[in-house]
RNA sequence: UGUCCAAUGGUGUAAUGGCAGCACAACUGACUCUGGAUCAGUUAGUCUAGGUUCGAAUCCUGGUUGGACAACCA
């Protein structure tokens, strides 16, 4: 589904950008020609479509140039991950329809972490502080002014050599001490200002257990985890461009350490920032989408309004879509689904046409082509009779001059079937149309010559007697705003929390569930992940929900609709 | 009164000193047994003021606007 073609296209400037260094690097034989990425996820939540752009970048990259990708786990705070997320990331990435060279994981490196953070403690770089958080970034100062040197900067080694041991071994409670880089506390740069490199956590975690209780910071084991793996283009988002010079820092001392200091330059890793995915009307924010889970605003993570790897796969995105064109999603998925898609008779809105000339009884098999964009799909069987099925919106008994529907006098043909002329309808007490009649002309059977004739409008249905049940669940876009990101923040500033203002800007029409619609016989084996397009309405897909008794779609997008435009 | 990053049609982007192009969206029309698809066409852009240059979206300077950075998160 996917090829390193196709992913060219999807973020082609970072992309060369990228490309070029990578290039440039080979060609001066840096890193002894190799090309290693890795993609490292925080198993704390499922990957969402943002990732789809950092995997797409980490496996292409590597791909293009012989390399290789490996995943690496950044399992840095036992608090926060944990297995079921290992497993749902793994997936997700096969899904997209890449492999990963190793798996590995930063817990892995703990012991190497531990033994370089000694050295540094040992070579007066990095000393314990035991004061507490609020006067450590009160001792930060601001990015406009310097910060304050801790009063434990320079105490003595040995003594922030027996305080560590006890960090790790239990004696020390959490947030009582942690271990600080000693780098420059008026640096313009604020990861600079003696940055936290250990904190103790008590959490056992998902990997290692109760072995260890200090634990590293992300930063201090994201850059040499890299270096440890022998990452050559270590590729993230424009947000840790001011991490890298702390990074490489700490590979600078790293390799000083491990006796390679004439080498600076080659076999370590380099890292370029790429832009962030920001699309419209969706949110990326793990831990806002952590808030949606857990308050049951959506059904799950796999919610297909969710804009998760998971969830658009249940939405009935591909793979392709996914990852063709972020920022033309649903152009994609259209074009896609429009070549790929058996078309199907569903009728989400139903009201009965009685077509009173029909014969009762009697029962027709008609001809559907699966798919008018591609010969090759070949045609199946729809049942035709005297009662049908149509949408609601189908029939007008007063209509504008443009609607070429069902409306007394006007003639339409069903599709794959017959020309027939509304006669009227039937209302009940409230005035709602319950039955609505026309009569069919029997020379105008699809596939006979007396079909050619021009008739303006075409709808779809399905036999009253030959249909199934079935549930439609009709998703549309989550949020009402177009920049979610930014009204969250307005919202927040208001004083809300963010559980209050994602309710209040969820859009209350984002899931509409159609209990009893009918649909034609032919979806009666379809199966979960099936694409369909049910015509004149949509792309739909079978939801895992779905059984043989209980049939489930959900729609994936709506077809265009210019008729609605013009209403 | 910091450091870093960025600014091209409504949106996403291409052009790396040489004709501002593409896609999506929107709008016309044609066609259509899906008011879908397809086809043809239209609208619409280099944040700003200078400078360098034969020539600037591109290089330089100032300004404006937006973003990132002050978690014992990643």
């Amino acid at each position: 589904m996917t090829n390193p073609e196709e992913e060219k296209v999807t973020e082609k400037k970072s992309l060369n950008f990228i490309e070029a260094k990578v290039e440039e690097d080979l060609s001066k034989g840096k890193n002894g020609g190799r090309v290693q990425t890795r993609f490292p996820p925080e198993p704390n939540g499922y990957l969402h479509i943002g990732h789809a752009k950092a995997i797409c970048l980490d496996f292409g990259i590597a791909a293009q140039h012989g390399g290789v990708c490996n995943l690496r786990f950044d399992d840095t705070n036992p608090t926060k991950e944990n297995m079921e997320y290992v497993d749902a990331i793994k997936e997700d990435i096969q899904w997209l329809g890449y492999q990963w060279g190793n798996e590995y994981y930063a817990s892995d490196y703990f012991q190497q972490l531990w033994d370089f953070a000694i050295e540094l403690i040992k070579r007066g770089k990095a000393y314990i502080d035991e004061q507490s958080s609020e006067e450590i970034a009160a001792q930060k100062g601001t990015p406009t002014q310097p910060g304050v040197e801790s009063p434990y900067r320079n105490r003595p080694i040995e003594e922030s050599l027996d305080l560590f041991h006890k960090m790790n071994n239990g004696e020390i409670g959490e947030g009582k001490m942690v271990l600080r880089a000693k780098i420059d506390m008026a640096n313009p740069n604020m990861h600079f200002r003696d940055p936290i490199i250990y904190r103790v956590v008590d959490t056992p975690h998902h990997r290692t257990g109760s072995k260890w209780h200090a634990y590293p910071m992300y930063d201090f084991a994201h850059g040499q985890s890299d270096y440890f793996e022998g990452v050559t283009h270590s590729l993230c988002t424009l947000e840790f461009v001011v991490h890298r010079p702390l990074y490489d820092l700490f590979i600078d001392w790293l390799k000083e350490i491990r006796g390679e200091g004439d080498n600076m330059d080659d076999n370590r890793p380099r890292q370029t920032e790429f832009n962030k995915l920001n699309l419209n009307y969706i949110l990326l924010s793990k831990r806002n989408l952590l808030i949606l889970v857990n308050e049951g605003l959506v059904s799950g993570w796999d919610d297909p309004r969710m804009p998760t790897i998971c969830g658009f796969r249940r939405r009935g995105y591909t793979p392709y879509d996914a990852l063709n064109d972020f920022a033309l999603m649903e152009s994609a998925i259209r074009e896609d689904l429009n070549a790929t898609a058996t078309r199907v008779a569903a009728v989400v809105n139903p009201v009965k046409l009685v077509i009173t000339n029909y014969p009762e009884g009697q029962l027709e098999e008609m001809e559907a082509i699966n798919n008018p964009e591609d010969e090759t799909a070949g045609s199946h069987k729809i049942a035709f009779s005297r009662e049908l099925w149509i949408e609601k919106e189908d029939f007008m008994e007063d209509a504008p001059k443009k609607y070429f529907r069902m409306t007394p006098g006007n003639e339409v043909r069903l599709k794959n079937a017959y020309i027939v002329k509304c006669t009227g309808c039937k209302k009940d007490e409230n005035g709602e149309v319950v039955e609505v009649y026309a009569e069919y002309d029997p020379d105008t059977k699809s596939g006979m010559p007396g079909a050619n004739r021009k008739v303006k409008g075409t709808i779809h249905w399905v036999s009253y007697e030959r249909c199934l049940e079935a549930e439609v669940r009709m998703y549309d876009r989550l949020w009402k705003v177009e920049n979610p990101r930014d009204e969250l923040a307005r919202l927040q500033n208001e004083g809300k929390t963010s559980l209050e203002a994602m309710k209040e800007m969820m859009n209350p029409n984002s899931l509409e569930i159609r209990p009893v619609c009918y649909v034609e016989e032919f979806l009666a084996d379809a199966k979960p992940l099936d694409h369909f397009q049910f015509q004149r309405i949509g792309y739909f897909t079978v939801d895992k929900d779905s059984t043989s008794n209980h049939l489930v779609f959900n729609r994936t997008v709506a077809l265009k609709d210019t008729w609605a435009k013009t209403m």
